[in-house]
DNA sequence: AACTTGCCTCGCAAAAGAGG
DNA sequence: CCTCTTTTGCGAGGCAAGTT
């Protein structure tokens, strides 16, 4: 078993998150496999309870049957609160396979279903039309191995896109969602404005190059040649793996260093906002929100605090926020978390969950 | 004897690769 | 361009050697 580059033995152990669903008063510390195993390089992580009572437990199932035995639930309380913890891992679950849905991954049936409710309103989606969406970039990359052109479209979040039948199947469940408008609008006007030949200088430029051509949201034009393109790539790939060894850049550049200071705060403000609209194209009225402070000793205030923009879409009829993370690796320096702030109509209160729903998980 | 620690295997899911 | 197959990665959990 090959060591993972990068790996440091030094830095374990260590207590890492406890996993979703645990009951509080546990710690979850990360071993590594020492040198002479066959497994060195892998880690493991086991569960101590905060009282002392048991140490090295070696999975959540065994933290939760601990529990069940310090708290002396009986047999009925015990099962209830197994049950819950299976609840919230299948939520997590949920909201996992809902993300990935609507990056275009489902099974088959339901990416054929999803294709099928596409293609009857609007018949099957075509490079030109998806080239005119507002604030997308498209980019044609020439491969001499296969004499192939291939086109890769980036929509606003940033997320890639190589396949059209990817993005017919997640426009597809949107609208069975009740999103049809929003996308018959955008297929409409993109529609109109296709341009078959527009399209095709495109794959023809990016031949002609052997490399790479680019058009971005606002419609400035790129040449790349491949190999300056295979170095860019690199050095991306190099910095994203800096970057994930290290825990949430955007809050050591200002949450921890910062936050105590008002002008530290002002300061980020200003340049989340100065990236949102030189890289993102996003209005400079855009409304941002800073969630700080009140907090101290919360487990989860490294990730709520911060700076938050206000979303388009609205929740429960008020106004949805977003909050926003440095990533100096990310094409606009800048990236959206999967942080929510949003009211709850049940709880009558503002919280911060992993998703805007009003079921699930809030921190707060 | 009971507990702690390190290691290994199993099974599943995601990613990569091969082929039509 | 797309689908099917293979490989890889990873967490859960058990086993066994070492400690107390």
């Amino acid at each position: 078993m090959a060591v993972p580059p990068g790996f440091d033995a030094s830095i374990f152990p260590r207590e890492v998150p406890m996993p979703l669903g645990l009951p509080a008063g546990w710690k979850a510390i990360e071993r590594s496999y020492g040198p002479s195993a066959k497994s060195y390089g892998m880690t493991y992580i086991r569960y101590s309870s905060d009282c002392g009572a048991y140490k090295q437990l070696g999975s959540a199932k065994a933290v939760i049957k601990a529990h069940c035995e310090a708290k002396k639930l009986n047999k009925k309380d015990s099962a209830e609160f197994i049950k819950e913890y299976d609840r919230v891992r299948e939520e997590d679950k949920k909201r996992k396979e809902t993300e990935r849905e609507s990056r275009g991954k489902m099974g088959v049936e339901k990416r054929e279903a999803s294709v099928q409710i596409f293609q009857d309103k609007f018949g099957p989606l075509v490079g030109p039309v998806v080239f005119c969406f507002p604030g997308w970039t498209t980019r044609w990359e020439y491969s001499p191995n296969s004499y192939q052109t291939h086109v890769t479209y980036t929509d606003t979040e940033g997320t890639e896109w190589k396949l059209l039948k990817d993005l017919e199947a997640v426009f597809g469940l949107r609208i069975a969602s009740g999103e049809g408008d929003s996308i018959s609008k955008m297929i409409q006007d993109a529609t109109a404005r296709a341009n078959k030949e527009e399209f095709a200088v495109g794959a023809r430029s990016a031949r002609e190059a052997e490399g790479v051509y680019e058009v971005t949201a606002t419609g400035e034009s790129s040449v790349r040649k491949r190999e300056e393109n295979l170095r860019n790539w690199r050095k991306k790939q190099k910095l994203e793996e800096i970057e994930g060894s290290r825990p949430s850049p955007d809050l050591l550049s200002w949450a921890d260093s910062s936050a105590s200071s008002e002008a530290g705060v002002h300061l980020a403000v200003e340049e989340f906002r100065k990236l949102l609209c030189e890289r993102r194209k996003f209005p400079s009225s855009v409304d941002l929100l800073v969630v700080d402070g009140a907090m101290e000793g919360a487990t989860f205030a490294p990730r709520m605090r911060g700076v938050y923009y206000k979303m388009q879409e609205v929740f429960a009829d008020r106004p949805l926020y977003q909050r926003l993370v440095h990533v100096p690796a990310a094409h606009a320096g800048i990236a959206c978390d999967g942080v929510y702030m949003m009211w709850s109509a049940s709880k009558n209160r503002w919280q911060i969950a992993t998703a805007p729903e009003e079921s699930s998980p809030s921190f707060a």
